[in-house]
DNA sequence: CTAATCTCAGGCGGACTGATATTC
DNA sequence: CGAATATCAGTCCGCCTGAGATTA
């Protein structure tokens, strides 16, 4: 990943290509916000994972350490965590395999159901994510560019396609239009 | 890839993360905006890789070869291809690998520069590629549940940050603020 | 029985490092 | 000479499919 490569050309390649595409297919505001999320997300990971590694951490499993920090027990269902993370089973498999083998969680049986392995955070977990935690938030999670207001305005717009997505239920209107 | 399943949780994971995470750690607007950000590109991915499919093409594979089609002589040097799309040298060879293996484009050695390879896209290229565009154009690129101010919005906030990683220059502001 | 949970094997796509040949 | 271009070998990561064990 490394730091993503200053590119410095002296353009906006974004924009160029919608301006070529608008000349060769038609309207291209939905390929340029497409292609802004796409390089957002690849500038932002890359960032991301840099300030992460020296802890030995990529995003996924810190998000992961993150939730685990936020259960009262300090332990989840796997599938929980694959739910509530949005990854498939076997990615969830593989993130606490490799917290695991970092000594950052372990594998409990879960006593409430017998098909259902807890990953449980260690100590050494919670120490680890509090100094990532305070690296990150240190880095304004690489978003320093941005005020307040933007980067609440950036979650309302993006909440739309994963409304449409079907992650969960269209925000209640009800509660802004009237009582 | 697949579709990305629905997730049908009753409540928004992100906004309950960022309400936890305000309680633990503070202000959260910057964490929830980051999140979004990597949902909404796991989302957009998954549906372009589903929509490209049937075409042999992955979304990295399409920009490329649309890239080609914009060029005047349906050819680039590979580090253009690399500078323009914003992905490592090894990259570029990868995708045009699988690009000229399916037959959709051919080495060519650059006549001005003898380090140079340029890709050429091919007429069985061109046609993969308007027949993927028709069916992304007719998707709406997946962002159909916007409106075109959203779409242009979205943009917009988002060159912020591609300004910030040293993408390009800021775009002149005077031609706003005056003459 | 079906359904859910998790694991493993294995493949794919993409990003990267490091080394190398070639050419400017 | 140093810088740029492309490639190759190999690694890593994440995502996926398919199969199978276990339990509700």
């Amino acid at each position: 990943m490394g730091v993503p490569k200053p590119l410095n050309l002296p353009f906006d390649p974004i924009e160029r290509a919608a301006d070529t595409w608008r000349v060769h297919f038609g309207p291209s505001s939905a390929m340029a916000a497409v292609t802004s999320i796409m390089r957002a997300h690849q500038i932002l990971l890359g960032q991301l994972d840099t300030l992460l590694r020296p802890h030995d951490l990529t995003f996924a499993r810190y998000e992961a350490l993150v939730l685990l920090t936020f259960s009262r027990t300090g332990s989840l269902a796997l599938s929980r965590i694959g739910e509530r993370l949005m990854v498939h089973p076997t990615s969830v498999t593989n993130t606490v395999d490799r917290l695991e083998r970092a000594g950052l969680v372990r594998r409990v049986r879960n006593p409430d159901d017998g098909r259902g392995i807890l990953a449980q955070i260690t100590e050494k977990g919670r120490e680890v994510v509090k100094r990532a935690t305070d690296d990150l938030m240190a880095a304004d999670f690489c978003l320093g560019m941005y005020g307040e207001p933007d980067l609440v305005h950036m979650f309302d717009l993006l909440r739309t396609i994963r409304v449409a997505a079907g992650d969960f239920p269209a925000p209640d209107e009800t509660a802004r239009s009237d009582a």
